[in-house]
DNA sequence: CGGATAATTGAGGGCCTTCAACGAAAGTGG
DNA sequence: CCACTTTCGTTGAAGGCCCTCAATTATCCG
């Protein structure tokens, strides 16, 4: 969109990923590389643009550069349902491979770039066995992930397992001296993150209120700090690379120690 | 095991996918084959025991011969949660390719045959792109079906789904002249259904109870008896490979049609 | 046939949903 | 820069539904 020269042009540029800053984010698999991955950066998305729509055909895979995309579908009773919240480094549209038709929408939360791997794969990646095997273990991890969607026992306990799993994918540790936080805007509201729990709006909300009377949290509209303070909780919501929303990533296990942790 | 020259040895079996009965059921996807697949034969398993458990390290893929395996968890709040049933042809252990641990437990709800396919791929397969494909076509119908497992609006909506789905998968078509049904034994408990759809064992009993006075099903203890009249619910919930319970196979979109279906 | 497991049914209560209204925040256009 | 509009977030009240607990019946297995 800008006319200046800094940044190159942005339409469906053909690139590669090595020499890409986000390349250790994209492919974080331990899977050593053999071919260059052919992969385009798509134009910017605007917030609520769609990256695919249900009912069209699937070409492509997509990695989220940047931003936040949900993939969301209307299921068969009529009622909106969120199946992932996807961010940097996260990918998205292996659900529809098999069937090569997408039968959800993706949709940017926010002002988001992606970059786009086109299937079937072309060039040198089509004979890349290694890329395929890094492929499956994304598909793996995301089976593993998707389970986090389901409500747990009661909305409270769905509510901070989302928090916390959010802090630690888009979150920034920061510190004051005192304690150290982490501290985020949350791209989605509450209505979606009911859709992506299995909740309403309002129980949503009455469940953020009450985790945040327990101290150790902040949420004043989209705006999160999780404050960071004993070694387990640093370990469950702080820096390690926590379990993705059926995002993708290595995908660490959950802590068991949440129960305790009010 | 047997002495007998009919059936060859049985104890972990090493066979190729060509010349198996199963072949068509097993590797559906359209994708040609190139190299066999090695694949071995395992021994049968008794209803109740494992396949693999919580914690044990990943080695192998299964597909399912015959009979029945639930995938189950104990999420962290305590709760027993079924993540998949799988019939015959569905692959099972992708989740954990990811991290090379199991997070979950598999067992066996009947007598149950199942094939084991090492990983990492041995042998010419180490090299076959065709079945990465394949591989990678299986987690992405894995994927889609996963959603199946959330709860819906109501448990009877829930539970309809999951008998039609159940019936699709392993569910006999037979007639009576008058009418044409599809009769099948379910192998798992009305717990463990409520463990997977999110209810309570006493709700999917409830749930059960009303749709058979709607009549179009009968349901006494295991056996099940799904009438099939209408032309649209011929094409849900009989012959057709109807989408399967975060199975595998190729994973046909659930029918639209459900919903006026009663 | 007897024991165990599974399925069913009833009653009560907690909690989530729905409906409604208000307040806050963000984007828009003058 | 501000008034306006729209969307989002929050709170309250009422009702229904699912869960829990408990007891009974059915089914399976040897």
């Amino acid at each position: 969109m800008i006319r200046k020269n800094r940044t190159p042009a942005l339409k469906a540029e053909s690139s590669r990923c090595d020499n890409c800053f986000m390349e250790l984010r994209c492919w974080p698999e331990s899977t050593p590389r053999t071919t260059p991955v052919p992969i385009d950066r798509e134009p910017t998305m605007q917030p609520g643009s769609a990256l695919w729509r249900h009912g069209t055909a699937f070409d492509s895979l997509y990695i989220v550069r940047s931003g936040a995309i949900k993939v969301h579908e209307t299921d068969m009773t009529g009622e909106e349902r969120v199946l992932q919240f996807a961010f940097a480094g996260d990918l998205v549209g292996m659900e529809a491979l098999a069937t090569g038709q997408h039968d959800n929408s993706a949709t940017a939360l926010s002002e988001t770039m992606v970059c786009r791997l086109e299937w079937p794969l072309r060039e040198e990646a089509a004979q890349d066995l290694a890329l395929r095997d890094r492929l499956l273990k994304r598909a793996s991890s995301l089976l593993r992930t998707r389970q986090h969607a389901t409500r747990l026992a009661d909305p409270d306990a769905s509510v901070r397992l989302f928090l916390h799993e959010i802090a630690g994918r888009i979150g920034r540790e920061e510190s004051d001296g005192a304690r150290r936080f982490v501290r985020l805007r949350l791209p989605m509201s509450r209505l979606e993150i009911g859709q992506y729990l299995g909740y309403a709006e309002e129980t949503v909300c009455r469940s953020m209120r009450r985790l945040q009377r327990q101290g150790e949290r902040q949420v004043s509209g989209r705006t999160l700090v999780l404050y960071v303070t004993t070694p387990a909780a640093t370990a469950a919501a702080g820096t390690a690379p926590a379990g993705a929303l059926h995002g993708a990533g290595a995908g660490a296990q959950p802590a068991r120690s949440q129960t305790r942790a009010m």
